[in-house]
DNA sequence: ATTATCTATAGATCTATAGATAATGC
DNA sequence: ATTATCTATAGATCTATAGATAATGC
């Protein structure tokens, strides 16, 4: 059980966690949970498939520690939306960095998109205890710059949802845009400019 | 081998053929294609396995048979999309029926994302014989409109996407939306006035 | 006579474990 | 001495079929 124990993890230990951290979230995100299997993770990773096992307790425990892992650096946009700045400028620079993290890292987007479809069965908790206070924190922020008359008014947590629908849309159904918008060269480009015109317009409204 | 023969089909027949089709939209759209059992459709359409599979090839083929049967209706709000009418009035007609089909029919929703968030690998040519025709001719009819100086202008294909992904969003994300936005109560109510005033900002710009 | 349904089960796939062997770190 | 890896396989689950029986329609 060398997950439980609390001696320090030695270099094979890191590196092969990584290795089939990265395999599983190629899996988990393409197939979903039950769709993905051990033997492609193991396959993925370079190890066979008991030794997947020695270093998590199971399938489970992989989706579980893929998601909580991730969870943070996938916030990290929306947290670094500053209370300082100018209103618009930094809600742009939160819906330009959603967009390009739609197109570096589709595979994340669609893992949670995954959990989020069948319900957040492994997710759930920590949908209300790590995402909400920061949802609420943003969206109350937006509200009083809205309160000051330096945003248009709109609902601010309607806002926020709105930008992840757009955002990681071009990541989730990257499969269906690619066969309506085959000419991908100037894919990102449009998209890119058609998001950010949608919230300026929303949020310079006279 | 019922299916394939070309006899009209009884009355037992059209009954158990839309009872497996229901359980299988509720089994396919909470857990995806691999994630779903027989098991479970046999469950929810009240029949024995084998049962399901005298009235269907197998798995693939009723999964098949349900993605083809509901795209004709999930698209039909977009086929209404009347030239001779009212540009910003059609356009906010389509984004207001598109919310009701999220609140209304979210296993649909959740179906086609569930496929498209994968690949794609059933659905794959249809999106291109299918929808794609649709999506040019009404991102034509958008383009000219905006043309002719009837709405404001932007990328029309650009635009559809975006109504998709918002709109769907609500049925797709429903449990994070319901984790962060526990007031159910005026959910919907939030939701239509924001989306709407999200594309008449868009499309009225001046 | 034909259509519909059931029981029993074959055969494949999948997660997880047992137990032996090899590699690594003091 | 401890950590890491492998082979073999148990046990569960899943799709699909075989073959017998029951229900329905002329």
């Amino acid at each position: 059980m060398a997950q439980t124990a609390a001696k320090k993890p030695s270099r094979i230990q890191l590196r092969n966690r990584r290795r089939i951290m990265d395999a599983a979230l190629e899996v988990f995100s393409q197939h979903g949970y039950r769709g993905a299997t051990l033997d492609q993770i193991a396959e993925g990773a370079g190890m066979s498939k008991p030794n997947l096992i020695y270093y998590f307790d199971g399938k489970e425990a992989i989706h579980v520690a893929l998601l909580n892992a991730l969870m943070t650096e996938w916030l990290a946009p929306l947290q670094d939306m500053n209370p300082g700045g100018e209103p618009l400028d930094e809600i742009l620079t939160y819906v330009r960095r959603k967009m390009e993290m739609s197109r570096l890292y589709p595979r994340e987007s669609r893992l949670f998109a995954n959990e989020i479809l069948q319900g957040a069965p492994r997710m759930g908790p920590h949908l209300v205890s790590g995402l909400k206070p920061l949802f609420d924190e943003k969206a109350a922020l937006i509200g009083r710059w809205m309160e000051d008359g330096r945003l248009a008014k709109s609902d601010p947590q309607q806002l926020i949802l709105s930008i992840w629908a757009i955002t990681q849309h071009y990541a989730d159904f990257d499969a269906q845009i690619r066969a309506l918008i085959p000419d991908e060269a100037a894919g990102w480009d449009a998209a890119n400019a058609h998001v950010e015109r949608i919230f300026r317009e929303l949020l310079t409204a006279n």
